[in-house]
RNA sequence: GGCGAGUUGGCGGAGCGGUUACGCAGCGGAUUGCAAAUUCGUCUAGACCAGUUCGACUCUGGUACUCGCCUCCA
């Protein structure tokens, strides 16, 4: 089968995908913190990543890979939401508006996601779950002299790692020169970074041995992967605006508490999100979450489809343009594979085109070809490698055709019929306007030389005003 | 200031040292009473300047511009 071949940030390069051990494939991406719903940048790496995880699947087998991805569940920003929440009346105590607060946003995150298409990964820990491994590297990144005590604070002790800045390809000088933060005074270097802090009575807290606190933000995927993965495993994924310097972080933590594991193989990193060519901000007003476009009947396959349409290293312009475009192409593919069983196994040309570093626009222009060749079997099984004509996300276009009552099929077909007379009668005129009619109530015909079809349009401006025709 | 990515036809977007990307739109034809749908055909490329080469959109160097990260944000 297809070499699959990936880039990876580390080395610069595309290389052969090797897994350490092909039955169990470990692969693991950094989720979401939970403070709020989850915006379309935060979907393209969850959509990319599902992608490589059926395709790794889809190669070494469907129990051969593990996929884990976390969710952040406790932070600073977490606290600022909840407080928030307190000051606009919330009368509960701040660890209950917490609790709550997150566990709903992991409800909606996992509601959202599946809307795009994407599995389940193997594993979603939660961060607070997960303290007492925390607390264990620490003790271990001290032990070694990687990290210290200074004021209730535990820091990772960044001259301690001769290879820090080695993802991202940044040295310490350099970084200190373009210091633009005020340095904290606990800090022996102004680029250490916090491993475990101080927190006080009201907020979420943990004891341990430097005092009852939280955990820094990098320490957890270390904590966790090594937890769940083991000192060495396969890939670690995530948003290019993470490889520094979360990423970078999590590399010194885990590799000076476990030297001879080598954290992670291949480090790949998806490029950012933009709205109608701008970077998407709340000031610009060009901000929205994934159930703000679900919302508005995009349906989430056609979401998917954009944004698989553009390779995972190219930055990406989000476009009304485009969600017109993949529309319409779904809703030509979906009228084509109606009805119709998938072919027993994909093309293996769009297996060659996602291992080649998850070429997605090159998937989808195989399954353009598979289209205009009119091989809907193939095209359905194809396409099902990217999570895409699945019987899951195919509810859009299943409503539409499924949706008419008894009552709207039957007059719709006595009008049909109606049509059909004045066409016998060679009077256009009548049967324009029955046309044109029926289009505005939301049937749209199709006439062929045998039959007259027609399709629910459940978007139509009169959608079922039947008083139009009498 | 440091680090990195990019600049392809009207738009989106790939691969490739020499041969049609592909999709959308446009144009022309078929089909149709007219539409829609379908279908066939077709015009628009490779920021700029050098270099390597028999040959460069594809390799090398430089210039310009754009974008991202370095700061809560994927």
């Amino acid at each position: 089968m297809t070499k699959i071949k990936l880039y990876n940030t580390k080395t610069r390069t595309k290389e052969d995908f090797v897994p350490i051990d092909p039955a169990n494939v470990r692969m693991y991406v950094c989720g979401p913190t939970v403070y709020d719903r989850a915006h379309i940048g935060n979907a393209r790496p969850v959509v990319v990543f599902d992608t490589l995880f059926r395709l790794l699947r889809h190669k070494y087998g469907h129990y051969a890979v593990r996929y884990v991805r976390n969710f952040t569940d406790v932070d600073d920003k977490i606290n600022a939401r909840a407080a928030e929440m307190k000051a606009n009346g919330d009368t509960r105590d701040l660890k209950a508006i917490i609790r709550e607060l997150t566990d709903q946003t992991i409800a909606w995150y996992h509601e959202d996601m599946e809307a795009l298409g994407t599995l389940r990964p193997t594993d979603e820990p939660r961060a607070t779950e997960y303290i007492s491994q925390m607390v264990a590297m620490i003790e271990v990144l001290i032990e070694k002299g990687n990290a210290y005590v200074s004021e209730g604070h535990v820091l990772f002790d960044v001259n301690s790692y001769d290879a820090y800045g080695a993802l991202s390809g940044r040295k310490l000088e350099d970084m200190r020169a373009g210091e633009r933060v005020e340095v904290a005074n606990y800090k022996r270097d102004p680029m250490d970074f916090v491993l475990w802090k101080p927190s006080s009575d009201d907020l979420p807290g943990w004891d341990s041995p430097w005092g009852r606190g939280r955990p820094g933000w990098h320490i957890e995927c270390s904590a966790m992967s090594l937890e769940l993965l083991g000192a060495t495993f396969d890939i670690h994924g995530g948003g290019l605006d993470l490889q520094f310097p979360h990423h970078e972080n999590e590399i010194a933590q885990s590799c000076c508490a476990n030297p001879d594991g080598g954290f992670a193989n291949v480090w790949m990193h998806n490029e950012m999100i933009q709205v109608e060519g701008k970077k998407m901000s709340k000031s610009l007003g060009n901000f929205f979450t994934v159930k703000d476009l679900l919302d508005k009947d995009i349906p989430g396959e056609v979401i998917r489809f954009i944004l698989l349409s553009t390779h995972y290293r190219s930055p990406m312009d989000w476009t009304e343009k485009k969600i017109a475009e993949a529309d319409a192409t779904l809703r030509k593919w979906r009228a084509l594979i109606e009805g119709v069983e998938s072919a027993p196994s994909p093309s293996p040309m769009i297996v060659e085109a996602l291992a080649d570093d998850l070429n997605t626009a090159g998937a989808i222009t195989i399954l353009h070809a598979l289209a205009s060749a009119g091989d809907a079997a193939g095209l359905k099984a194809s396409a099902e490698v990217i999570g895409l004509l699945t019987e899951e996300l195919g509810h859009w276009w299943l409503l539409e055709a499924d949706t008419p009552t008894e009552e709207f099929i039957s007059k719709a077909e006595y009008w049909i019929e109606e049509r059909a007379i004045a066409k016998r009668n060679k009077d256009f005129e009548r049967a324009d306007k029955i046309r044109d009619t029926l289009a505005l109530i939301g049937i749209m015909l199709s006439d062929s030389s045998e039959e007259t079809r027609w399709m629910l349009n459940v978007k139509a401006e009169h959608l079922g005003e039947w008083e139009l025709l009498e």
